[in-house]
DNA sequence: TTAGGGTTAG
């Protein structure tokens, strides 16, 4: 294949029209005289080119930083690199800046060996050097060697504790970055700062824990955070998976300088509860105030036609983004398929999907299935279930939601031959977990589960609640389900 | 003069 033709991510559908490729000769001139993107590189090389030596050369802090920023200038950070060496600023105490800063371009190119080399070869290091190599380990996901890492350094200050706590949500152990916190600030005494609670914030979401991240709230407020940054998303995040649409509309509206990520937020948050009006006409003023949507704006856009059944509109967004130069990505592609689905349409729904590569579509097939159930097509919630179970065997949910589907049609042997199945294969659906927080401490529950210690207190609310709502006139959907 | 932060399809 020839080197200029890009590979898309995602095959053309009929739906969309094959992007223009770019001519040949553009490819070649720009391989052979690769122009810097970057102003501090491009400063570094006029500097260079003027004969000043490194030490003298003013951009080139800056030109380290801007390749540990890019991530796509490694040949640019390799040069530098070399002209280092061959000067012997690194081994000069005053190139310790230069060295953790050529440390921290490998770190976050994810080339970890490099920038180990690098730290090593320092004759001094400073607390910075060693949380860029902190940074780097986490980054890269080794948690157990960063811990390792942070244990054992000859010093911390509060970035040490943000590194490390940045780096257990990203990876999920946001329990853990919950106690890290608490272990930071009460038995270390230290006083967190914006980056801290950005990093706090964001593991109370992932748990759940509205009354923990409305203290945090209280705390920034009253060491009077900016919240124009990453700070002000995350509370807008934080009160979106909690469910409290108002305070993270309230949260969103006080932040003085909204950039693409707030909007982002509170249209996908928006979008996520079923507010599709209101997401739609949010997408709109953020285009009105000149604010450039991104990708993932899209997807919350989306996201908000196919939860609000606009599928003309979801249509018209999707032709808009690509309109916009952005390059749709697995995740449109199933918003679109979800778009067609919930609305009926699962010819189309099942037609996109099957031209879409099959390792990434889980949750494609998954919505697929869930609307093959709603709309009683059994035949196709098999294809569907058995592309789920292709994609991931182990999944529980493709058995479950094809059973499901059963039940709905009134299929009750083939239901069984499903659940038999699952026995056969041993595949054990997780069950899903709902969970509540009281007074600063959590409690889950999963279907009929009777282990918490109130649970007779509980079921005994239910039963009145459900009493309840029958005197009111509601009346539960239900199905004869056969002894399986 | 060098470090740490946020949004993504069920």
């Amino acid at each position: 294949m020839s080197p200029f033709v890009c590979t898309p991510l995602i095959p053309d559908t009929p739906l969309l029209p094959r992007k223009p490729r770019f001519k040949r000769a553009t490819a070649i001139r720009c391989r052979a005289a690769p122009a810097p993107g970057d102003a501090a590189l491009r400063a570094f090389r006029v500097h260079h080119v003027a004969g000043h030596s490194l030490a003298a050369n003013p951009a080139l802090l800056p030109a380290l930083a801007a390749c540990a920023r890019l991530l796509t200038a490694a040949a640019e950070a390799e040069q530098i690199h070399a002209l280092l060496v061959k000067s012997g600023l690194p081994s000069s105490v005053s190139g310790v800046y230069a060295s953790t800063s050529l440390a921290r371009v490998y770190a976050r190119l994810g080339r970890l060996g490099d920038a180990r080399k690098v730290f090593d070869g320092m004759p001094e290091r400073t607390l910075v050097s060693w949380n860029v190599l902190l940074d780097g380990l986490v980054r890269a996901g080794d948690l157990d060697a960063a811990w390792e890492m942070f244990v054992e350094m000859p010093e911390r200050n509060v970035s040490s504790w943000n590194t490390v706590m940045a780096g257990f949500v990203r990876h999920g152990w946001a329990q853990e970055a919950v106690e890290l916190f608490t272990e930071m600030t009460e038995v270390y005494g230290l006083t967190p700062d914006e980056t801290t609670m950005v990093g706090f914030v964001s593991a109370v979401r992932s748990l759940g824990l509205l009354g923990f991240g409305r203290s945090a709230h209280g705390y920034i407020t009253r060491r009077e955070f900016s919240l124009d940054g990453a700070l002000g998303v995350a509370l807008i995040n934080m009160y979106t998976r909690c469910g409290c649409m108002g305070a993270a509309y309230q949260c969103f509206s006080s932040v003085i300088s909204k950039n693409v990520e707030h909007w982002t937020s509170v249209i996908g948050g928006f979008a996520a509860h079923g507010h599709s009006e209101m997401a739609l006409k949010l997408f709109a003023e953020m285009r009105q105030l000149g604010v450039k949507p991104n990708g993932v704006t899209f997807v919350a856009v989306l996201n908000a036609c196919s939860h609000g059944g606009l599928v003309d509109e979801g249509f018209r967004y999707f032709n808009l983004m690509r309109g916009m130069g952005i390059r749709p990505l697995i995740q449109h592609y199933g918003c679109l398929v979800d778009l067609f689905g919930r609305a009926g349409f699962l010819e189309e729904a099942f037609n996109l999907a099957s031209s879409l590569p099959e390792e990434q579509g889980f949750v494609m097939w998954s919505s697929l299935l869930a609307a093959c159930q709603t709309h009683g097509n059994v035949d196709m919630a098999e294809v569907a279930a058995q592309k789920l179970a292709d994609t991931e065997p182990s999944h529980g949910s493709s058995y479950v939601l094809l059973s499901n589907a059963y039940a709905r049609a009134g299929q009750w042997d083939d239901l069984k031959r499903t659940r038999s199945r699952m026995e056969e294969h041993r595949v054990v659906k997780k069950p899903g977990l709902s969970w509540i927080e009281v007074d600063g401490s959590v409690h889950s529950f999963v279907t009929a589960d009777k282990l918490h210690t109130e649970s007779k207190d509980i079921y005994h609310m239910l039963e009145d609640l459900k009493l309840n709502l029958m005197s009111a006139g509601s009346k539960p959907e239900t199905f004869d389900l056969p002894e399986v």
